[in-house]
DNA sequence: AATTCGTGGTT
DNA sequence: TAACCAAGAAT
């Protein structure tokens, strides 16, 4: 029996349970791949547009081994337009490497997880802690913001994760494992539902009466200013263009097609191209035309 | 430690 | 409408 180390654990625990969200990837016949495979893709892209792309995953491919078994290009093919297209690439890497390392089983370990391709110091807690039920500290977004408010008492954390954060969120992590992984859960969902970036639906939240920040009288955010993220004329834009080219192309791709997407800037086209054949995500063949990575070659 | 890396919905 | 933001990782 674990004795709760902090009164913000009871609330939010029932409060999951009344609220969280039938995720495919938390049903009970989800799979440590399965779990995998969700966090890669949740990594900077939004629920609704990761389900259906995982869905299809989970059926085309169920195992490390299958996913192994296909040409990168396919996973990037079949990443769709999630963003960050290198994440396809070093899932497909993880799963290779989850054969050849691990007996095509997921491994449990956090260090394990944590070397595997794509795999950050998030991601490992998190499978885990989700499908292992280990006891991890599991620190997005989501539980540094619920931290800043309810714990530190600031509108939003800082702009990098801070020693002093991860100290917090270990200190809040439950003796016991299996409660660990309930709480991991349950305070990230917090986040994504109620103590969102924007507008915090505080009167729908279970820690309310001792949110810190709800104490200190909600003040403004008055750290260092948060920078945003440009896009349009970016090579990161020309990447997608191209990229987008070939996902939609059956097989090998003319250079001329890709020229035609980015016309006005040459140099900026070719530079992105580069970045492209240079990630792997892009592979030049004979006679100038390029195509989605295939079988590496030995 | 600061940058880079997609995409699209919301306000 | 432009800005903000979304379960980060790698370098």
């Amino acid at each position: 029996m674990s004795v709760p180390a902090s009164p913000l654990h009871a609330p939010v625990l029932a409060w999951y349970d009344r609220c969280a969200r039938d995720l495919p990837w938390r049903a009970p016949d989800r799979t440590p791949w399965g779990v995998l495979v969700s966090e890669a893709m949740l990594q900077q892209t939004p629920v609704a547009r990761v389900l259906p792309v995982w869905r299809e995953w989970a059926a085309r491919w169920p195992t490390p081994a299958a996913l192994a078994a296909e040409a990168p290009g396919e996973a990037v093919r079949a990443w769709g337009r999630l963003g960050y297209p290198r994440r396809a690439l070093r899932l497909h890497a993880a799963a290779v490497a989850v054969v050849e390392r691990h007996g095509g089983e997921v491994p449990a370990a956090y260090d394990d997880l944590r070397a595997l391709p794509g795999v950050g110091a998030y991601t490992a807690a998190a499978v885990a802690s989700f499908a292992f039920s280990g006891r991890h500290a599991v620190v997005d977004t989501n539980v540094r913001r619920v931290q800043a408010r309810a714990v530190t008492g600031a509108e939003h954390p800082a702009p990098a994760q801070t020693a002093a954060e991860l100290r917090v969120a270990e200190a809040l992590v439950p003796d016991d494992a299996g409660q660990a992984a309930r709480w991991a859960v349950a305070v990230m969902e917090l986040g994504a539902l109620v103590c969102t970036a924007r507008a915090p639906r505080c009167a729908d939240c279970p820690v309310r009466a001792l949110c810190a920040w709800q104490l200190a009288g909600r003040p403004a955010y008055d750290g260092p200013p948060r920078r945003g993220q440009a896009y349009a004329g970016t090579d990161r834009q020309v990447r997608g263009l191209l990229l987008g080219v070939l996902r939609e192309a059956e097989g090998p791709v003319p250079r001329a097609a890709l020229d035609a997407v980015w016309p006005r800037d040459p140099l900026q086209r070719a530079r992105a191209l580069d970045g492209l054949v240079a990630d792997g995500l892009v592979e030049p063949l004979e006679g100038g035309a390029y195509a989605l990575p295939g079988a590496p070659r030995r």
